[in-house]
DNA sequence: GGCCGTCTTGGACAGGCGTCCGAGATGCAG
DNA sequence: CTGCATCTCGGACGCCTGTCCAAGACGGCC
Protein backbone atom coordinates (compact mmCIF):
# COMPACT_ATOMS: atom_id res chain seq x y z
CA UNK A 1 0.00 0.00 0.00
CA UNK A 2 1.03 3.13 -0.92
CA UNK A 3 3.00 5.20 2.06
CA UNK A 4 0.95 8.38 3.54
CA UNK A 5 1.26 10.38 6.30
CA UNK A 6 -1.10 9.69 9.84
CA UNK A 7 -2.84 12.68 8.73
CA UNK A 8 -3.95 11.84 5.39
CA UNK A 9 -4.85 8.40 6.50
CA UNK A 10 -7.18 10.03 8.82
CA UNK A 11 -8.89 12.19 6.41
CA UNK A 12 -9.55 9.26 4.19
CA UNK A 13 -10.78 7.09 6.84
CA UNK A 14 -12.79 10.21 8.08
CA UNK A 15 -14.50 10.51 4.63
CA UNK A 16 -14.89 6.86 3.84
CA UNK A 17 -16.83 6.79 7.23
CA UNK A 18 -19.13 9.48 6.27
CA UNK A 19 -19.84 7.96 3.15
CA UNK A 20 -20.83 4.20 4.86
CA UNK A 21 -22.89 5.69 7.17
CA UNK A 22 -24.73 7.98 4.81
CA UNK A 23 -25.33 4.46 2.93
CA UNK A 24 -25.90 1.72 5.35
CA UNK A 25 -27.00 4.16 8.18
CA UNK A 26 -24.71 4.12 12.10
CA UNK A 27 -25.82 0.91 12.29
CA UNK A 28 -24.04 -0.73 9.59
CA UNK A 29 -20.96 1.62 10.18
CA UNK A 30 -18.85 -0.79 11.42
CA UNK A 31 -15.03 -0.75 11.65
CA UNK A 32 -14.54 -3.45 8.89
CA UNK A 33 -17.18 -1.73 6.34
CA UNK A 34 -15.25 1.60 6.68
CA UNK A 35 -11.82 0.33 6.15
CA UNK A 36 -13.30 -2.01 3.26
CA UNK A 37 -14.96 1.69 1.74
CA UNK A 38 -11.42 2.96 2.42
CA UNK A 39 -9.75 0.16 0.62
CA UNK A 40 -6.89 -0.17 3.70
CA UNK A 41 -6.18 -3.32 6.08
CA UNK A 42 -8.42 -3.27 9.20
CA UNK A 43 -5.32 -2.82 11.33
CA UNK A 44 -4.91 0.80 10.05
CA UNK A 45 -7.95 1.74 11.45
CA UNK A 46 -6.58 1.16 15.38
CA UNK A 47 -3.08 3.10 13.84
CA UNK A 48 -4.71 5.98 13.42
CA UNK A 49 -7.61 6.08 15.81
CA UNK A 50 -7.33 4.92 19.63
CA UNK A 51 -11.18 3.90 19.10
CA UNK A 52 -14.23 4.03 17.16
CA UNK A 53 -15.52 6.51 18.98
CA UNK A 54 -13.04 8.61 18.25
CA UNK A 55 -13.46 8.84 14.53
CA UNK A 56 -16.83 8.84 14.81
CA UNK A 57 -16.21 12.22 16.39
CA UNK A 58 -13.91 13.43 14.12
CA UNK A 59 -16.43 12.55 11.32
CA UNK A 60 -19.31 14.60 13.21
CA UNK A 61 -16.93 17.73 13.66
CA UNK A 62 -15.56 16.85 10.07
CA UNK A 63 -19.29 17.68 9.11
CA UNK A 64 -19.36 21.46 10.42
CA UNK A 65 -16.68 22.35 7.95
CA UNK A 66 -18.56 22.53 5.13
CA UNK A 67 -19.14 25.86 3.32
CA UNK A 68 -22.59 27.28 3.51
CA UNK A 69 -24.48 28.22 0.32
CA UNK A 70 -23.14 31.78 -0.50
CA UNK A 71 -25.63 33.47 -2.75
CA UNK A 72 -25.15 35.84 -5.77
CA UNK A 73 -27.87 38.22 -5.10
CA UNK A 74 -29.87 39.48 -8.59
CA UNK A 75 -30.46 43.45 -8.00
CA UNK A 76 -33.10 44.72 -7.10
CA UNK A 77 -34.68 41.86 -5.06
CA UNK A 78 -36.02 42.18 -1.88
CA UNK A 79 -35.24 41.42 1.32
CA UNK A 80 -38.16 38.62 1.26
CA UNK A 81 -37.13 37.01 -2.28
CA UNK A 82 -33.90 37.19 -1.10
CA UNK A 83 -34.18 35.01 2.12
CA UNK A 84 -36.54 32.91 0.11
CA UNK A 85 -33.83 32.38 -2.95
CA UNK A 86 -31.41 31.11 -0.39
CA UNK A 87 -33.20 28.76 1.67
CA UNK A 88 -34.72 27.48 -1.68
CA UNK A 89 -30.94 26.52 -2.92
CA UNK A 90 -30.57 25.36 0.07
CA UNK A 91 -33.03 22.97 0.04
CA UNK A 92 -32.17 21.58 -3.64
CA UNK A 93 -28.70 20.94 -2.20
CA UNK A 94 -30.66 18.68 0.60
CA UNK A 95 -32.74 16.88 -1.95
CA UNK A 96 -29.11 16.51 -4.09
CA UNK A 97 -28.38 13.62 -0.67
CA UNK A 98 -30.80 13.96 1.62
CA UNK A 99 -28.85 10.38 3.08
CA UNK A 100 -26.09 12.58 3.93
CA UNK A 101 -28.51 14.63 6.05
CA UNK A 102 -30.46 10.82 7.67
CA UNK A 103 -26.69 10.43 8.18
CA UNK A 104 -25.71 13.80 10.08
CA UNK A 105 -29.11 13.10 12.44
CA UNK A 106 -27.60 10.08 13.49
CA UNK A 107 -24.15 10.74 14.27
CA UNK A 108 -26.15 13.68 16.55
CA UNK A 109 -28.03 11.11 18.11
CA UNK A 110 -25.25 9.00 18.77
CA UNK A 111 -22.71 11.59 20.03
CA UNK A 112 -25.28 12.35 22.29
CA UNK A 113 -25.62 9.30 24.35
CA UNK A 114 -22.04 8.89 23.92
CA UNK A 115 -20.38 10.72 27.12
CA UNK A 116 -16.49 11.41 25.27
CA UNK A 117 -18.58 12.87 22.32
CA UNK A 118 -21.71 14.90 24.40
CA UNK A 119 -19.73 18.34 23.73
CA UNK A 120 -19.64 18.11 19.64
CA UNK A 121 -23.34 18.69 18.59
CA UNK A 122 -23.53 21.48 20.28
CA UNK A 123 -20.37 22.73 19.10
CA UNK A 124 -21.25 21.76 15.42
CA UNK A 125 -24.26 23.81 15.73
CA UNK A 126 -21.97 26.86 16.93
CA UNK A 127 -20.29 26.20 13.51
CA UNK A 128 -23.81 26.31 11.44
CA UNK A 129 -24.64 29.70 13.06
CA UNK A 130 -21.28 31.33 12.74
CA UNK A 131 -21.04 29.98 8.97
CA UNK A 132 -24.90 31.15 9.04
CA UNK A 133 -24.49 34.42 10.50
CA UNK A 134 -21.95 35.65 7.92
CA UNK A 135 -24.30 34.98 5.45
CA UNK A 136 -27.12 36.75 6.55
CA UNK A 137 -24.55 39.85 7.40
CA UNK A 138 -23.84 39.71 4.08
CA UNK A 139 -27.36 40.14 2.80
CA UNK A 140 -28.17 42.70 5.31
CA UNK A 141 -24.87 44.86 4.17
CA UNK A 142 -25.82 44.28 0.40
CA UNK A 143 -29.54 45.24 0.88
CA UNK A 144 -28.31 48.23 3.34
CA UNK A 145 -29.89 47.16 6.01
CA UNK A 146 -28.70 49.16 9.60
CA UNK A 147 -28.52 48.86 13.22
CA UNK A 148 -30.11 45.86 13.59
CA UNK A 149 -32.43 45.25 17.08
CA UNK A 150 -32.79 41.41 16.24
CA UNK A 151 -28.67 39.95 16.78
CA UNK A 152 -27.73 38.26 13.62
CA UNK A 153 -26.84 35.30 15.91
CA UNK A 154 -30.70 35.44 16.74
CA UNK A 155 -31.91 35.67 13.16
CA UNK A 156 -29.33 32.79 12.29
CA UNK A 157 -30.99 30.77 15.20
CA UNK A 158 -34.36 31.14 13.75
CA UNK A 159 -33.26 29.86 10.68
CA UNK A 160 -31.45 26.93 11.50
CA UNK A 161 -34.73 25.79 13.56
CA UNK A 162 -36.80 26.65 10.26
CA UNK A 163 -34.20 24.41 8.25
CA UNK A 164 -33.98 21.43 11.20
CA UNK A 165 -37.90 20.92 11.02
CA UNK A 166 -37.32 21.12 7.09
CA UNK A 167 -34.89 18.12 7.45
CA UNK A 168 -36.76 15.52 10.27
CA UNK A 169 -40.37 16.20 8.84
CA UNK A 170 -39.16 15.41 5.02
CA UNK A 171 -37.07 12.56 6.00
CA UNK A 172 -40.15 10.93 7.55
CA UNK A 173 -42.54 12.03 4.50
CA UNK A 174 -39.98 12.86 1.73
CA UNK A 175 -42.72 15.11 1.00
CA UNK A 176 -40.90 18.00 -0.89
CA UNK A 177 -44.12 19.79 -1.64
CA UNK A 178 -45.14 20.11 1.57
CA UNK A 179 -41.57 21.14 2.89
CA UNK A 180 -42.27 24.38 0.08
CA UNK A 181 -45.44 25.03 1.74
CA UNK A 182 -43.19 24.99 4.19
CA UNK A 183 -41.00 27.23 3.03
CA UNK A 184 -43.57 29.60 1.53
CA UNK A 185 -45.04 30.33 5.40
CA UNK A 186 -41.62 30.45 7.26
CA UNK A 187 -39.40 33.34 4.98
CA UNK A 188 -42.01 36.51 4.86
CA UNK A 189 -41.10 35.81 9.15
CA UNK A 190 -37.59 34.85 9.22
CA UNK A 191 -37.09 38.17 6.52
CA UNK A 192 -38.90 40.27 8.72
CA UNK A 193 -36.37 39.25 11.86
CA UNK A 194 -33.52 40.02 9.52
CA UNK A 195 -35.06 43.23 8.10
CA UNK A 196 -35.70 44.09 11.54
CA UNK A 197 -39.75 45.14 10.72
CA UNK A 198 -41.81 44.73 14.07
CA UNK B 1 -42.91 -16.73 35.59
CA UNK B 2 -46.24 -15.81 36.29
CA UNK B 3 -47.55 -16.87 32.23
CA UNK B 4 -49.53 -14.12 30.03
CA UNK B 5 -51.15 -14.70 26.99
CA UNK B 6 -48.45 -13.99 24.05
CA UNK B 7 -50.21 -10.26 23.08
CA UNK B 8 -49.67 -8.82 26.76
CA UNK B 9 -46.15 -10.27 26.74
CA UNK B 10 -45.76 -8.21 23.43
CA UNK B 11 -46.94 -4.83 24.76
CA UNK B 12 -44.66 -5.32 28.04
CA UNK B 13 -42.16 -6.13 25.69
CA UNK B 14 -42.25 -2.98 23.27
CA UNK B 15 -42.36 -0.76 26.23
CA UNK B 16 -39.73 -2.35 28.23
CA UNK B 17 -37.94 -1.92 24.37
CA UNK B 18 -38.93 1.57 24.36
CA UNK B 19 -37.41 2.36 28.16
CA UNK B 20 -34.23 1.05 27.07
CA UNK B 21 -33.61 3.05 23.86
CA UNK B 22 -34.53 5.93 25.59
CA UNK B 23 -31.95 5.01 28.10
CA UNK B 24 -29.66 4.08 26.28
CA UNK B 25 -30.28 5.03 22.55
CA UNK B 26 -30.42 2.19 19.61
CA UNK B 27 -27.05 1.41 20.11
CA UNK B 28 -27.74 -0.53 23.31
CA UNK B 29 -30.89 -1.34 23.18
CA UNK B 30 -30.02 -5.09 22.36
CA UNK B 31 -32.48 -8.24 22.65
CA UNK B 32 -30.81 -9.09 25.81
CA UNK B 33 -30.92 -5.39 26.96
CA UNK B 34 -34.29 -5.52 26.11
CA UNK B 35 -35.80 -8.46 27.87
CA UNK B 36 -33.57 -7.96 31.27
CA UNK B 37 -35.45 -4.24 31.21
CA UNK B 38 -38.88 -6.50 31.12
CA UNK B 39 -37.56 -9.50 33.66
CA UNK B 40 -38.01 -12.02 31.71
CA UNK B 41 -35.80 -14.78 29.93
CA UNK B 42 -34.18 -14.32 26.77
CA UNK B 43 -36.20 -16.84 24.71
CA UNK B 44 -38.62 -15.38 25.42
CA UNK B 45 -38.41 -12.47 23.19
CA UNK B 46 -38.46 -15.15 20.19
CA UNK B 47 -41.16 -16.79 20.64
CA UNK B 48 -43.18 -13.25 20.71
CA UNK B 49 -41.32 -11.39 17.68
CA UNK B 50 -40.17 -13.07 14.74
CA UNK B 51 -36.93 -10.60 14.99
CA UNK B 52 -35.33 -7.84 16.52
CA UNK B 53 -36.58 -5.14 13.93
CA UNK B 54 -40.46 -6.63 13.62
CA UNK B 55 -40.13 -5.54 17.71
CA UNK B 56 -38.15 -2.03 16.11
CA UNK B 57 -40.77 -1.53 14.01
CA UNK B 58 -43.58 -2.63 16.47
CA UNK B 59 -42.56 -0.11 18.90
CA UNK B 60 -41.72 2.74 16.72
CA UNK B 61 -45.34 2.12 15.76
CA UNK B 62 -46.69 2.39 19.46
CA UNK B 63 -45.77 5.77 20.14
CA UNK B 64 -47.86 7.17 17.39
CA UNK B 65 -50.71 5.91 20.02
CA UNK B 66 -49.97 8.88 22.62
CA UNK B 67 -52.76 11.42 22.21
CA UNK B 68 -51.86 14.73 21.90
CA UNK B 69 -52.13 17.74 23.92
CA UNK B 70 -55.84 18.36 24.75
CA UNK B 71 -55.93 21.79 26.18
CA UNK B 72 -58.84 23.58 27.96
CA UNK B 73 -59.12 27.17 26.25
CA UNK B 74 -59.72 30.55 28.90
CA UNK B 75 -62.11 32.37 27.80
CA UNK B 76 -61.92 35.56 25.94
CA UNK B 77 -57.74 34.25 24.42
CA UNK B 78 -57.27 35.51 21.34
CA UNK B 79 -56.35 32.52 18.59
CA UNK B 80 -52.40 33.52 18.82
CA UNK B 81 -52.93 32.85 22.53
CA UNK B 82 -54.47 29.41 22.10
CA UNK B 83 -51.67 29.02 19.74
CA UNK B 84 -49.02 29.99 21.84
CA UNK B 85 -50.35 28.18 25.03
CA UNK B 86 -51.04 24.52 23.27
CA UNK B 87 -47.08 25.01 21.84
CA UNK B 88 -45.98 25.94 24.95
CA UNK B 89 -47.64 22.99 27.01
CA UNK B 90 -46.28 20.84 24.28
CA UNK B 91 -42.96 21.91 25.06
CA UNK B 92 -43.40 21.52 28.90
CA UNK B 93 -44.19 18.03 28.23
CA UNK B 94 -41.11 17.70 25.75
CA UNK B 95 -38.64 18.92 28.42
CA UNK B 96 -40.22 16.53 30.72
CA UNK B 97 -38.53 13.87 28.72
CA UNK B 98 -36.36 14.77 25.93
CA UNK B 99 -34.68 11.77 25.91
CA UNK B 100 -37.73 10.35 24.81
CA UNK B 101 -37.91 12.15 21.85
CA UNK B 102 -33.95 11.54 21.23
CA UNK B 103 -35.33 8.29 21.24
CA UNK B 104 -37.80 8.34 18.25
CA UNK B 105 -35.60 10.14 16.33
CA UNK B 106 -33.67 7.34 16.58
CA UNK B 107 -36.08 4.74 16.19
CA UNK B 108 -36.98 6.50 13.01
CA UNK B 109 -34.03 6.82 11.53
CA UNK B 110 -33.08 3.05 11.91
CA UNK B 111 -36.91 2.44 10.59
CA UNK B 112 -35.85 4.62 7.06
CA UNK B 113 -32.68 2.38 7.15
CA UNK B 114 -34.37 -0.87 7.72
CA UNK B 115 -36.36 -1.37 3.98
CA UNK B 116 -38.60 -3.94 5.71
CA UNK B 117 -39.72 -0.84 8.08
CA UNK B 118 -38.95 2.16 5.81
CA UNK B 119 -43.02 2.31 5.33
CA UNK B 120 -43.33 3.43 9.41
CA UNK B 121 -41.95 6.90 9.83
CA UNK B 122 -44.80 8.25 7.05
CA UNK B 123 -47.50 6.18 8.91
CA UNK B 124 -46.02 7.57 12.44
CA UNK B 125 -46.42 11.07 10.38
CA UNK B 126 -49.75 10.18 9.35
CA UNK B 127 -51.19 9.43 13.28
CA UNK B 128 -49.31 12.54 14.28
CA UNK B 129 -51.28 14.88 11.59
CA UNK B 130 -54.31 13.46 12.74
CA UNK B 131 -54.23 13.81 16.07
CA UNK B 132 -52.70 17.67 15.63
CA UNK B 133 -55.21 17.80 12.66
CA UNK B 134 -58.24 17.27 15.76
CA UNK B 135 -57.12 19.40 18.06
CA UNK B 136 -56.79 22.21 15.31
CA UNK B 137 -60.77 21.63 14.64
CA UNK B 138 -61.38 21.70 17.91
CA UNK B 139 -59.80 25.15 18.49
CA UNK B 140 -61.01 26.12 15.09
CA UNK B 141 -64.48 25.52 16.38
CA UNK B 142 -63.98 26.65 19.82
CA UNK B 143 -63.09 30.39 18.55
CA UNK B 144 -66.02 30.30 15.55
CA UNK B 145 -63.69 30.29 12.92
CA UNK B 146 -65.72 28.81 9.71
CA UNK B 147 -64.53 27.82 5.95
CA UNK B 148 -60.96 28.05 6.11
CA UNK B 149 -58.87 28.38 3.30
CA UNK B 150 -56.05 26.86 4.37
CA UNK B 151 -56.98 23.37 4.98
CA UNK B 152 -56.43 22.06 8.47
CA UNK B 153 -54.15 19.37 7.10
CA UNK B 154 -51.83 22.07 5.76
CA UNK B 155 -51.54 24.02 9.06
CA UNK B 156 -50.92 21.01 10.94
CA UNK B 157 -48.59 19.86 8.70
CA UNK B 158 -47.07 23.96 9.00
CA UNK B 159 -47.18 23.23 13.08
CA UNK B 160 -45.31 19.63 13.16
CA UNK B 161 -42.60 21.10 10.57
CA UNK B 162 -42.31 23.89 13.63
CA UNK B 163 -42.21 21.26 16.15
CA UNK B 164 -39.70 19.18 14.68
CA UNK B 165 -37.41 21.91 14.03
CA UNK B 166 -37.83 22.72 18.03
CA UNK B 167 -36.64 19.25 18.71
CA UNK B 168 -33.72 18.82 16.29
CA UNK B 169 -32.11 22.16 17.49
CA UNK B 170 -32.99 21.52 20.93
CA UNK B 171 -31.40 18.41 21.39
CA UNK B 172 -28.11 19.60 19.76
CA UNK B 173 -27.64 22.21 21.90
CA UNK B 174 -30.09 21.75 24.88
CA UNK B 175 -30.96 25.88 24.83
CA UNK B 176 -34.46 26.08 25.76
CA UNK B 177 -34.25 30.18 25.67
CA UNK B 178 -33.61 29.92 22.35
CA UNK B 179 -36.72 27.12 21.80
CA UNK B 180 -39.06 29.49 23.67
CA UNK B 181 -37.65 32.62 20.78
CA UNK B 182 -38.69 30.46 18.05
CA UNK B 183 -41.89 29.35 19.44
CA UNK B 184 -42.74 33.76 19.60
CA UNK B 185 -41.34 34.03 16.38
CA UNK B 186 -43.56 31.02 14.89
CA UNK B 187 -46.43 31.48 16.98
CA UNK B 188 -47.89 34.14 14.81
CA UNK B 189 -47.65 32.80 11.56
CA UNK B 190 -49.24 29.41 12.45
CA UNK B 191 -51.83 31.71 14.06
CA UNK B 192 -52.43 33.47 11.11
CA UNK B 193 -52.73 30.28 8.76
CA UNK B 194 -55.76 28.35 11.36
CA UNK B 195 -57.27 31.62 11.23
CA UNK B 196 -56.90 32.53 7.90
CA UNK B 197 -55.72 35.44 7.76
CA UNK B 198 -53.39 36.81 4.66
C1' DG C 1 -58.43 -37.09 35.12
C1' DG C 2 -56.27 -36.72 30.87
C1' DC C 3 -55.46 -34.14 26.76
C1' DC C 4 -53.55 -30.46 24.07
C1' DG C 5 -52.82 -25.86 22.78
C1' DT C 6 -50.25 -22.20 24.84
C1' DC C 7 -46.50 -20.42 27.10
C1' DT C 8 -41.75 -20.79 29.46
C1' DT C 9 -36.95 -21.43 29.48
C1' DG C 10 -31.82 -23.10 29.70
C1' DG C 11 -28.53 -23.51 26.76
C1' DA C 12 -26.21 -23.46 22.57
C1' DC C 13 -24.96 -21.90 17.74
C1' DA C 14 -22.35 -19.39 14.17
C1' DG C 15 -20.96 -15.17 13.11
C1' DG C 16 -19.63 -10.36 13.77
C1' DC C 17 -17.76 -6.98 16.76
C1' DG C 18 -13.89 -3.59 18.57
C1' DT C 19 -9.38 -3.96 19.80
C1' DC C 20 -4.59 -5.30 19.94
C1' DC C 21 0.03 -7.47 19.14
C1' DG C 22 4.31 -7.88 16.92
C1' DA C 23 6.91 -8.50 12.94
C1' DG C 24 8.07 -6.45 8.70
C1' DA C 25 8.53 -2.72 5.14
C1' DT C 26 9.73 2.05 4.05
C1' DG C 27 12.31 6.19 3.50
C1' DC C 28 14.54 10.37 5.41
C1' DA C 29 18.73 12.20 8.53
C1' DG C 30 23.31 11.59 9.79
C1' DC D 1 25.49 2.83 4.49
C1' DT D 2 23.37 2.74 9.09
C1' DG D 3 19.87 4.03 12.31
C1' DC D 4 15.46 5.17 13.65
C1' DA D 5 10.98 7.08 13.47
C1' DT D 6 7.09 6.10 10.86
C1' DC D 7 3.81 3.42 8.63
C1' DT D 8 1.87 -1.32 7.07
C1' DC D 9 -0.75 -5.36 8.02
C1' DG D 10 -1.89 -10.59 8.87
C1' DG D 11 -3.84 -12.70 12.26
C1' DA D 12 -5.74 -13.46 16.57
C1' DC D 13 -8.13 -12.31 21.15
C1' DG D 14 -12.39 -12.47 24.03
C1' DC D 15 -16.78 -10.75 24.07
C1' DC D 16 -21.32 -9.89 22.47
C1' DT D 17 -24.75 -10.27 18.99
C1' DG D 18 -29.45 -12.21 16.95
C1' DT D 19 -31.50 -16.42 16.47
C1' DC D 20 -33.04 -21.07 17.38
C1' DC D 21 -34.06 -25.68 19.39
C1' DA D 22 -36.10 -28.99 22.22
C1' DA D 23 -37.78 -30.08 26.59
C1' DG D 24 -40.66 -28.91 30.17
C1' DA D 25 -44.67 -26.57 32.87
C1' DC D 26 -49.12 -24.70 32.92
C1' DG D 27 -54.22 -24.61 32.81
C1' DG D 28 -58.90 -24.62 30.55
C1' DC D 29 -62.03 -28.13 28.14
C1' DC D 30 -63.97 -32.73 27.22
Amino acid sequence: MTRKPASARRQDLVEAGLRVIAREGMHGATVRAIVAEAGVPLATFHYIFASRDEMIGEAYAYIAEVPGTGAALPDGATLEDVVRASFLRWFERFLEHPEYELAIMEVMAYCSRTPSLAHLPGKVQEHYLEALGELLEHVRSELGIAAPAVPTRDVARLVLHATDGLTYAWLRTRDSDASLRWIDAVVPMLAAALGDER
